[in-house]
DNA sequence: AGCTCATTGTTACCTATACTCACAATGAAC
DNA sequence: GTTCATTGTGAGTATAGGTAACAATGAGCT
């Protein structure tokens, strides 16, 4: 391979590889059809982490995404029937998000479906490479200092 | 932090990482004013790698994208002049991209814009570090057995 | 009380990326 | 020369996200 530009390749290896997982993950989901997409899914994976019904506005910090992109999302889910929106008794100004039962059920499918399109991505490398990869991406993602191992 | 699905946790970093990689990308792109997207810097990144014009359909399979997606990028790339179609004089359904010379001064400054943010992302891991990274990437871009190191 | 300002979610619109399907032009094979 | 494959593209769609403006609400100050 050719890397006239080794300094750039980070984020051309983490494209090719983004799109690998999403490759292997809509194939693994669409075999259970489930009718959500990818950012849907990641969505009622972040509800599941709240103890209490989160607001909008936690889901998006959450996220990482702007307030007006959680609105689409939770739309798409309540539509079909996975979330519920319900007013906060303290501040009528937030809504909060909740999981239906049928979004529960949907959660452990997409759980399961996860579950498989990592093994399959991550089969080529040892439980000790997982682990090295695991903490070089939290590294980066945090961008501070990486502990030395 | 709560792990409860360790096994999915591969697709989550790689998602932050990719977002937090673009937002770097954007800003060290947007200080110095391309009028250029992400994709189309991609293009003319992969541009520069053939000894001679490739066909869109070269670009396609380079990019890992279907040929239709590289005529919207061409097209944008055209429109500002970092492009050119040319027609293949020994086969007539073939167009070839060349880059201009607006093209090729944009793909340094693109350069030097990649190497800055790649530096800023990169700054907490050590060479070593980033050797291994990029080891362990490739092996699951290609998704077959890694070098054992 | 009332006035001002910040918070919260949403309406309306725009962008970027990439997909499928259909098709016209061309070349290749028999 | 008819048939079939290749090549690029028009038309339309989906997904993900962003901005700007706004209405409803709450909070703080006087």
């Amino acid at each position: 391979m050719t890397t006239p530009d080794p300094d750039g390749l980070l984020a051309e290896q983490l494209l090719r590889l983004t799109r690998r997982v999403h490759r292997i993950q809509k194939r693994h989901l669409e075999e259970r059809d489930l009718g959500v997409t990818p950012a849907q899914s990641r969505l009622l994976r972040t509800l599941a982490h709240y103890p209490s019904p989160p607001r909008m506005a936690d889901l998006a910090e959450r996220l990482e995404v702007v307030p007006r992109a959680v609105t689409t999302l939770v739309d798409g889910l309540e539509a079909n029937g996975k979330v519920r929106r319900a007013p906060d008794p303290a501040n009528r100004r937030v809504t909060r998000i909740e999981l239906t039962d049928d979004g529960r059920a949907t959660l452990l499918e997409l759980r399961g479906a996860r579950r498989s399109a990592a093994e399959e991505i991550l089969a080529p490398l040892t439980e000790k490479e997982r682990q090295v990869l695991g903490v070089l991406l939290d590294t980066l993602i945090d961008g501070d200092a990486a502990p030395r191992c």
